[in-house]
DNA sequence: ACTTATGCAACATTTGCAGTTACCAATTGC
DNA sequence: GCAATTGGTAACTGCAAATGTTGCATAAGT
């Protein structure tokens, strides 16, 4: 695996959601997603705990924003999905008795500090609405060149 | 395991060979780290390569640095690990077709670029020297308190 | 030769995300 | 009321990467 996707992914389903009027149902998402259902309803209750989507249970029921895009940033998603680690790079031990190791978990404890709070401020100053506008604008070009919609193959 | 942590241990082992001077064994080094003397070889061998330690083998043989610490810095040695992922999240897909999801990948690769290339700059301008010399300073307010040394309890 | 080391390959263990199955709860439509 | 649809959740499996472990070959000192 590269990485934990579940920041992007949810970014991709709220962006289609956004798009989308009325509900959407898990099982749609999932094909979006090329994944399974109840991993889009995994993630997603995190999101709907955090007030950012709407779940409708039944027929005709599904997933709706709670918020326009614009009241949306990629830090409020990356809460929603309960802060996972930024970073790979970790520290041998937390703890540790030796002062070297101590010095050591001092200083890149700084500097991984410090990276994270500057990404989260920028996430902070991203929303979601801005994505779609480089999406719109990604459809138009793609529009000029070939002749087909630009969502996704499941949409 | 909360990440990979061989940043952090090869820094700890090279202030360790900074200190003693004449070669240390793997054995040695792996009860600093609380590890095994396999891994320790594992990841030393990138270092190596690098020409940041050499390796002596035989009796009497084990491991020193081939410069000082004061030119080698931290993004030498992340270098040194082959360059292991820094974020831990990712993107779900890497050439996605749908627009939405490029629009998505556009902006966490390049805010993650862009942190991962401070971060690094960071990295390239701290050198293990300094580190040792914040070592130094936790040696002696450590004294000041209690009356041990203040190595590893494994040195 | 024997002992002490590294070098390296092969395999087991661990950890966390993702995938899957199964069953329950809620809501709509007949 | 009953069946169909859809989310909620737990439990299990699959998989990838770092780590732990064993075994054996190689090199160097005594």
């Amino acid at each position: 695996m590269k990485g934990d996707s579940r920041l992007s992914r949810m970014l991709h389903v709220l962006l289609h959601l956004g798009e989308q009027q009325g509900p959407v149902t898990s099982e749609l998402m999932a094909r979006m997603l090329n994944t399974h259902p109840v991993v889009v309803r995994r993630t997603m209750a995190g999101l709907r705990e955090k007030g950012l989507v709407r779940a409708e249970r039944g027929h005709g029921g599904g997933w709706s924003l709670a918020r326009s895009l614009d009241r949306i940033s990629l830090l409020d998603v990356y809460h929603a999905i309960d802060e996972p680690p930024v970073f790979a790079l970790g520290m041998a031990e937390d703890e540790p008795r030796c002062l070297v190791e101590q010095a050591v978990n001092a200083a890149l404890e700084s500097e991984l500090r410090e990276a994270r709070d500057k990404l989260l401020k920028r996430f902070g100053e991203i929303t979601l609405a801005a994505l779609a506008e480089d999406f719109e604008r990604r459809m138009r070009r793609a529009a000029r060149k070939s002749q087909h919609g630009g969502g996704c193959g499941a949409a």
